[in-house]
DNA sequence: ATTATACCCTACTATTTTTGTCAACATTCA
DNA sequence: TGAATGTTGACAAAAATAGTAGGGTATAAT
């Protein structure tokens, strides 16, 4: 049950674009390069996500990517289904054309219904300003020690 | 993020076997047709399923499989981790041998990590016996309507 | 205008994972 | 014995993933 290295690298370039809000659009090699990702696949999901909205392009020299909304506005959740699709364990959870043929109530769709919705909630509720903070506390222990 | 075929069709199997627990030794082919499954692929499952000590097993004729514990002793989590490994949307929360190579704190590791803690809570607290349950509530509320 | 930079788009391919299949063998019961 | 069942390991088809490749388009600096 991994996610794929789309919502992987995705969350990871939101983020890092998410550091540099109000600075001016940021190209995409440096993005790659900072998190050490092939600039040509980086490409496509960053397409993907700008299709979405989440992300402006600013083209020509000088150029690049910024966040469409501020970072309180952009949670997990946007990013990673985005990518991704919805995410939960079993098809038929999202899509009722995938439940199983059982005559009777399928017992087992409703785990797959708690995790669903115990992930949602997680996803929903975490965005790019709560990542920067998190980001801001690390460094304050760290400077405490 | 969907879970594969080995713990979807595996927790049905575990499910059918705790309908049953208690009634003697249930053979595989019909655990394979009552939830309609391959029996050939549902042998390997089974298999890892009773070397993880899930299972007991009884050859011979009129053998086959059963619980090898009550169905309150075993949960969700014992047997979608034999089956898949943990479950987390990434490897890094799993194995430190992963963890991607910045110098800072990842600050996506948290994201995954709260991920990884929110499905732990739900698949560790559902039981077999919290299936058969459920099980016995949609067949009352069926009768009543 | 030219050139460099950077986004945009589509198609393709290599790899890995998933999802089984199959055959030969071992054990037990009637 | 013979039929029913579990045990094991090798193999293979199919699907999903991860990444490449390369041409095209728009913009800005010069
Ligand atoms: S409806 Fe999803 S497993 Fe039965
Ligand atoms: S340590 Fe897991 S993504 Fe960085």
């Amino acid at each position: 049950m991994r996610l794929s290295t789309r919502g992987r690298y995705g969350l990871k370039a939101m983020y890092q674009l998410a550091c540099y809000y109000g600075e001016g659009p940021i190209p995409l090699n440096s993005i790659a390069e900072e998190q050490d990702l092939s600039e040509n696949y980086l490409e496509q999901l960053v397409a993907t996500l700008r299709k979405e909205g989440l992300l402006n392009s600013v083209r020509g020299a000088q150029g690049g990517y910024m966040l469409a909304k501020p970072p309180e506005d952009i949670t997990v959740g946007n990013i990673l289904r985005t990518l991704e699709g919805d995410l939960a364990p079993a098809d038929c959870v999202i899509d009722e054309e995938y439940e199983c043929a059982k005559e009777e109530s399928c017992v087992t769709k409703l785990v797959w219904m708690r995790i669903r919705d115990s992930i949602d909630e997680v996803i929903d509720s975490i965005t790019l300003k709560d990542m920067l903070d998190e980001s801001e506390k690390i460094v304050t222990n760290k400077t405490k020690n």
